[in-house]
DNA sequence: TGTACATCAGTGAACGCGCGTTCACTGATGTAC
DNA sequence: TGTACATCAGTGAACGCGCGTTCACTGATGTAC
């Protein structure tokens, strides 16, 4: 059941896009091969002509996963009346915290790279650097010296994505509670951004 | 081979000690009945008399890790010359970096929660409502309001979680990106509170 | 206080299921002539 | 341009391993007399 070359190019590209959407959605070790190649449309067995393993496809999909979402981020620093709050906004809403198949890999993954292989750490190492580098590039740029923006933009990524973590944590067992953290780490930022 | 009471009564004691240690140090997923049962000095055979399944212990141990948690950041805040800032340096310090498994639960475990079971998301939610409730009671009683001082325990956490979670994403891979983050968020949060 | 016996915490073998991975096979593709 | 054939993407059964859970058994505990 030979089938085009770009057919194939095809479904290692719907490969990695299910298994982008099901890890975020419930985690490395929460989705088989079999589940992954059915949302792709092909059966578990093709699996291995496409990737080495597992865990090669654990990289592919977290390296996408961080692609899509620079992407997002550039669009909504340098879109029309675009700035750092509307990308605050967007990341903490209940929207992003509904899809997390379609969201951002480090809320979707961080406490979990710990116990992931080696590669895919650096994988997600340099995803984090390089969504760091950019949001850094869309501050405000103000008397503030680069090394300041550069803080500035690691200390808004951590409480962004600890707060959309807890409120996705939170979201199943006290909605409110979880309303509630969005909220707050809103506000937060824009209190520190207006400063 | 009937052991005392008392004796049973230590060795439930030793299995939540161990499965906390070991759950927070490779996620719920990532350690096995008997690995625990080992480190708690037992068999695994024995588990089923002291719990009624593996859900049933992460319950139990999650509830625990919150507990000692708690009981740290009290000593912290209420401690001699005890304050915010000194739970800060604390939190995002390498040692606690480094130890995961007697850390916070919730920089453990927050992504891993919306895979786990419901009874399971209850206790975690459960767990951080606590903990917030105890760092905004430590807050300095400014002129702010309740809902205020609330408000800015919220988002204190979600930066504590969100900085330590990816402070121990990236230190294996770029122990220099790791160390940033950890300055980045320290140096946020005293700016904040000189504000 | 001493003795007989029922209880029950702990042991270790075994079960069953899921999952990553392999493999013999199929049949359309694309190339050589 | 048409034909024969080697290639190779995809299929689905099967393998092997790990892990949660069960169970028959052991022997110390603690209770009834």
């Amino acid at each position: 059941v030979k089938v085009t070359k770009q057919k194939a190019a095809e479904h290692r590209a719907a490969i990695v896009a299910a298994a982008g959407r099901l890890f975020r959605e419930s985690g490395f070790d929460g989705v088989g091969i079999a589940e992954i190649m059915r949302a792709a449309g092909l059966t578990h067995g093709a699996f291995y002509g496409h990737f080495a393993s597992k865990e090669a496809l654990a990289e592919a999909a977290c390296n996408h996963g961080f692609a899509e979402s620079r992407a997002r981020l550039a669009a909504r620093l340098d879109g029309p009346d675009g700035n750092l709050g509307r990308h605050v906004e967007s990341y903490l809403s209940e929207r992003h915290r509904d899809r997390p198949g379609r969201g951002c890999p480090m809320a979707a993954y961080a406490t979990e790279i710990p116990h992931q292989h080696e590669a895919l750490q650096r994988q997600f190492a340099a995803g984090v650097e390089s969504y760091v580098d950019r949001l850094a590039e869309g501050l405000p740029a103000t008397a503030e010296n680069a090394a300041d923006r550069r803080r500035r933009a690691v200390a808004t990524v951590a409480a962004l994505v600890g707060g959309m973590a807890l409120a996705r944590a939170t979201a199943q067992a006290s909605p409110e509670l979880s309303e509630e953290i969005l909220a707050a780490v809103r506000n937060q930022m824009e209190a520190a951004e207006g400063s």
